[in-house]
DNA sequence: GCCGTTTTCGGCCCGACTGTTTTCAGTCG
């Protein structure tokens, strides 16, 4: 289930959109918005909250907040109730149509009765918009064009994961920066961001002529459509579906650019505010003063934030969740890196389910320059891998036979554990103690009670030779939701016994999510990040876990697979 | 509707591109 925190979220976001579409006050749109994101991403449920509480969420005054707490009680909100007697449910739907927005929905449904994406097929295919003003035969085919793409997105929202997303940026960016003229290229956006999901590709070039870089993205072989040509900015479709937006900027604006388009929104908005009050602009061409419009600097993100009073913001932390406060008060968290991470501490091999041997797992694993590596196949109770005592502790004499011989990488050998409906684990005690480290992971039963799922994995970590919870909501990204437990309890239970959570890396999982961490790590949990890998390609996806980690504001410190091994085998032993 | 070391009123981030316009509204990020 949604967490309150979610459902109110939605609830908001839509009286927003009812707001914009029935012509209201947009700032009110906009008020109603910025809280709606605040409150989803806000770590306390704020079902707990009282009036008082909720008003120290960001963006929340005392109208929203009494709206909040009528929501909570009676599940109704009658402002909103209202508003949406006025509006069809359908013409809300017009407005996830691209191209077409509140102003233009409102048109067609005042004008031609429109209150359905349907409808608005069968008014185009009448030419019953011709009439309207400023609706013209452009207009009606990026419509129909908009629709087609719509619902070809389905139910993902048209974001893809982001390994898929950092294959094609890398390689345009490649590309980019081999055309003459470049005198830069990276991509920003919520992949620099490191989200979990991707809407669409920015990448930016610094040159003083921007038509060879716009040609050259036009013409990639995979460039399927150009969604929009200009002198500074070319948007263009890959044959997948992906949007690209491409920006040259002058060499002079690569700081001030690369902030702008790195966002998030919220953060940019954040530092703009904090540049009007001393007296600048900000924009994606640099930071001027506000009077004269002369130029202050713009050539770096470092010298932007430092004009601003602030140290340089790592992008993870761009979502405007404190980090401009924290960076005022010279707080910023000293994230963890990639270079941080010493070994991965839950793989497999084709013992069970993975696709390499023990022997081409560790030497991919020490190419990586790992100092230790656990190899972590699945246990007896899934059944499907066909795991024996026997098997197990054969690869055990395997692996202390390569131990060391690989660049001197230690090798830890341990199981991924599953945890039963009751929250037992395939061995009893003695057995498990045989092991260098435990991982325990649900793998089924995803439909049980709130209590009984809470509780199952309260019990796996209160087992004394459980060091990991493996990707503890189990969610697949797109695909499946999270387990329904208690994760503040699961938390606690973590903290309490000494449990580490992991940040499974694979882009599929990114599971804990950042703001799962952002809400265990106050719980002073300890976190471990995971490739999960069942090949030899999958362990470079540590960098998406590392990325997740630095968006949950991590520290070395917090993840025990950046510690030296002594360390880390203290915390794994039995509890 | 929210917010406040210039303000409790009067602001609210800022600019690019498209399509319909002939000076600008709407959408998007």
């Amino acid at each position: 289930m949604a967490r309150p925190n979610d459902e109110v979220e939605a609830v908001l976001q839509e009286y927003a959109d009812l707001v914009a579409i029935t012509g209201g006050d947009a700032f009110k749109a906009r008020a109603y918005e910025k809280a709606a994101r605040a409150i989803g991403g806000f770590p306390t449920d704020i079902s707990t909250l009282d009036a008082e509480g909720l008003r120290e969420i960001p963006h929340v005054g005392k109208s929203i907040a009494d709206k909040v707490l009528e929501y909570l009680s009676t599940g109704r909100i009658p402002a909103l109730e209202e508003t949406r007697a006025a509006i069809p449910p359908g013409v809300r739907e017009l407005i996830a149509v691209p191209t077409l927005g509140p102003r233009k929905a409102m048109t067609l449904y005042e004008e031609l009765g429109v209150s359905s994406v349907e409808q608005l097929l069968d008014a185009i295919h009448d030419k019953k918009l011709r009439d309207l003003k400023g609706f013209g035969p452009r207009t009606e085919e990026n419509i129909l064009h908009g629709i087609d793409l719509a619902r070809k997105a389905g139910g993902s929202g048209g974001r893809i994961l982001i390994d898929a997303a950092m294959d094609v940026a890398e390689q345009i960016v490649a590309e980019l920066s081999g055309t003459a003229g470049c005198e830069g290229c990276a991509y920003a956006g919520s992949l620099r961001r490191m989200r979990e999901t991707i809407g669409d590709i920015d990448v930016l070039v610094a040159a003083t002529r921007s038509g060879p870089f716009m040609e050259a993205i036009a013409a990639l072989p995979y460039t399927a459509e150009v969604i929009a040509h200009g002198e500074k900015k070319t948007s263009i479709r890959t044959t997948k579906g992906l949007q690209v937006d491409l920006r040259v900027l002058p060499p002079g604006s690569w700081g001030a650019g690369l902030l702008y388009f790195t966002g998030s929104k919220a953060h940019n908005i954040r530092i703009r505010e904090l540049a009007v009050r001393h007296g600048y602009k900000l924009s994606e061409y640099g930071l001027f003063h506000a009077k004269s419009g002369r130029r202050i600097t713009s050539a770096t993100e470092e010298d932007v934030y430092a004009r601003l009073g602030l140290p340089w913001i790592p992008p993870t932390l761009r979502e405007d969740r404190g980090e401009v406060a924290a960076g005022l008060r010279d707080e910023l968290p000293e994230l963890v890196e990639d270079g941080d991470i010493r070994g991965d501490l839950h793989t497999h091999t084709d013992l069970t389910d993975g696709l390499a041997s023990l022997e081409d797992m560790v030497t991919a694993a020490a190419r990586r320059g790992y100092s230790y590596y656990a190899v972590t196949d699945h246990a007896p109770d899934l059944y499907m891998q066909r795991m024996t005592d026997a098997k197990i502790l054969a690869q055990r004499e395997r692996v202390r036979e390569l131990d060391g011989k690989h660049r001197r990488m230690r090798l830890l050998h341990g199981a991924e554990l599953n945890i039963g409906p009751d929250g037992e684990v395939d061995w009893p005690g003695e057995f498990l103690a045989g092991f260098d480290l435990c991982v325990a992971s649900v793998h089924s039963h995803f439909n049980q009670s709130r209590a009984e799922l809470t509780r199952r994995l309260v019990r796996a970590c209160e087992n004394p030779h459980v060091s990991v919870i493996g990707h503890p909501t189990t969610r697949l990204i797109g695909k499946r939701p999270g387990i329904d437990a208690d994760f503040d309890t699961v938390f606690e239970a973590c903290a309490r016994t000494g449990t580490a959570l992991e940040i499974n890396a694979h882009p599929e999982r990114i599971d804990l999510c950042d703001e799962d961490i952002l809400r265990a790590k106050r719980y002073g949990v300890k976190f471990a990040v995971n490739t999960d890998a069942h090949s030899t390609t999958h362990l470079p996806y540590m960098r998406y876990g590392v990325g997740t980690a630095q968006r949950g504001w991590l520290t070395k410190d917090d993840i025990i697979n950046t510690w030296p091994l002594q360390r880390l085998r203290r915390f794994l032993s039995p509890k």
